[in-house]
DNA sequence: CCCGGAAGATACCGTTCGGTACGGATAAGG
DNA sequence: CCTTATCCGTACCGAACGGTATCTTCCGGG
């Protein structure tokens, strides 16, 4: 299947962004399984406790093509957390693209427990474990994420509050109270998930969280 | 979630060393003030991101003072892990001895807000943020943490369990299921107080997992 | 009053940290 | 073919890591 010319793959895309035409030594590796790996590295250790040398044995590369591919270690685990949102946190968007507020609710628990749980890859959640606390050096990744946090929790906000003034949810919700406590269960549900509790026990959980929804 | 019983091996050693006659140069700082300091250096960047030079600052003594008064870096942080137990985590051992289960519930949720957002401390509680992840040298700490946290939450079960069989709970409540819940809650909170997430908006959130209370 | 013994201070240990210089390898363009 | 531009691999950098040897300082008991 083709498409018209004024709607560029996204191979395009990426081509363009290589601004010089490709010369020299193509890579040899893939970047983004690359990247994945790092992801699953940065997941169980965090930002700080991911040494390169744990970085590049997992990627499969050196430390210089590393370095060639995403800069540094900050940037390389900015794009990890990137890429988690486009695999493993993907649930939160579409969650958040459900019509009803309920559904947005639910979504964004079984979500939560389903990745967190998710036995291909370390328990818990990136954003939530990637760096919590940090050294006074690290302390600028440590901050991104937490407004990284921070804004999913606004978006969070912003959806509920929609629902309300559809009349989706009562007109008298406390819709900042409700949004903080769906996200306070999330990531409670990450921190147990990172001790080591079952799918099965979490989405108990989420059942009794669900009972405080209102209407 | 746990009491400082769960590791003894550090303070009690210490104990039986202090019961000697004292001989030599007597030691010319506090230790349990220098201790409350590494307390806080930990809670604020986490085992490992706390260096010896960040402890022995904070403290206000020299490396050899530190390892001769607390062993290493893990006696130094499972000392200061039981500190926190008998300090700012004080609220859960008296929130267990409530008589009814509801109040329990909101002691313990009452306190998680009160000690993550006392501006007297850093931000969050050191039980969830000390060592959630770890590199793979840490990574026993990390386990050790998990297994602390795990003990606290049995804890819980057993009182409320407790409750369930004294009729301060329904028969029928799940026992299992409400205990992590109230833990998972208690955890959110502290992930976002350390996101900066102010006291009464927490507690909003407590009177919002009240609501689940059975009976 | 001196001497045993523990604490404090300095200066250092080997290792690992994040990050890089450099030279050989490998593709496309001409 | 040769040039050119990039990538890979090795080997290394200074700094910071956790931990310690050693010497000086100081107190209590004889």
């Amino acid at each position: 299947m083709s498409l018209p010319a004024a709607i560029p793959t996204a191979a395009v895309v990426t081509a363009a962004k290589r601004s010089k035409p490709r010369l020299g030594r193509p890579r040899s590796f893939n970047r983004e399984q690359a990247l994945d790996a790092a992801m699953h590295v940065f997941w169980r250790q965090g930002y700080e406790g991911a040494s390169l040398t744990a970085l590049t044995a997992a990627m499969g590369i050196n430390r210089p093509s590393l370095y060639a591919a995403f800069g540094d270690k900050a940037g390389l685990f900015r794009e990890a957390v990137a890429h988690y949102g486009t695999g493993p946190g993907r649930y939160i968007r579409r969650a958040l693209g459900q019509p009803k507020a309920r559904q947005v609710a639910e979504m964004l628990l079984r979500g939560a427990v389903a990745t967190a749980t998710d036995p291909a890859n370390p328990n818990g959640c990136l954003w939530v474990q990637g760096a919590l606390v940090a050294s006074a050096e690290a302390d600028p990744i440590r901050t991104e994420m937490m407004a990284l946090r921070n804004a999913g929790t606004a978006q969070v906000h912003d959806r509920l509050e929609r629902a309300r003034r559809e009349g989706d949810l009562p007109a008298a919700t406390d819709v900042q109270a409700l949004t903080l406590f769906l996200v306070s269960v999330m990531n409670g549900i990450a921190v147990q998930a990172s001790s080591g509790r079952s799918r099965e026990a979490l989405n108990n959980v989420v059942d009794l969280a669900l009972k405080v929804w209102p209407a």
